[in-house]
DNA sequence: ATCCTAGTTCGAGATGCATCGAACTACGGC
DNA sequence: GCCGTAGTTCGATGCATCTCGAACTAGGAT
């Protein structure tokens, strides 16, 4: 298993994360995130695969969406809300509009 | 040469909005049409071809986020902000920051 | 050591997408 | 009618993406 790499604030690009934003799955994790949840892998439930889900989880890290920590056997992941919102001002509470996004954290 | 059709506000769906934005090119375009602007599409000057562009306005229209107007031998395009806004409020504003993205006309 | 659980990586298949040039349509002017 | 301009549609090409199962890695429990 390769060590796990997340792109600093200042690289995320706004294609690149309204990329990751585009696919249904990906929505819903980031919809699952809000408030600052933070969840191992597992406890997403959406219908797809184990290996699935694994590339989901990648593409929105490499956006720099999301911060995936190693915890014992499990990888929790949480969103970079505070990231995203000092590149994206608004973006996250507009995509996640039932939620206060964790934006002003 | 086949109608144009526009989808109705409430069919804009928030995954094929975020993908659409996703394109640099028509993130371009969008920002070409920002505070209200209405352009024929040889005044977008994006480095495709015109068939590439004429498929990217294609996308941005499917998608709900412009309108298409014939006009005589030309067509104008402009940005649906009252819609985008109330479907996705803050949206346009997040992805066009350097302006006020008309969402509040 | 053995096993289980959690998740990643590796092909592979199917689909989608961006891009282009060429052919086409439609409107306006001469 | 004829031509030019504006843009669309039609393949075709090459690349990216989504999806899966199978094989793999790593940590914890027994």
């Amino acid at each position: 298993m390769r060590s796990i790499t997340h792109p600093v604030a200042e690289q995320l690009s706004l294609p690149g994360v309204l990329h990751a934003l585009s696919d249904p799955v990906r929505l819903a994790i980031v919809g699952a995130l809000r408030d600052g949840a933070e969840l191992p892998c597992g406890m997403l439930s959406v219908p797809v695969s184990k290996s699935t889900l694994s590339h989901h989880l990648k593409v929105l890290r490499d956006a720099g969406l999301t911060l995936t920590r190693v915890e014992g056997v499990q990888r929790h992941v949480s969103l970079r809300a505070e990231d995203v919102e000092r590149r994206f001002p608004g973006l996250l509470r507009s995509v996640l509009p039932h939620s206060s996004a964790s934006a002003a954290a």
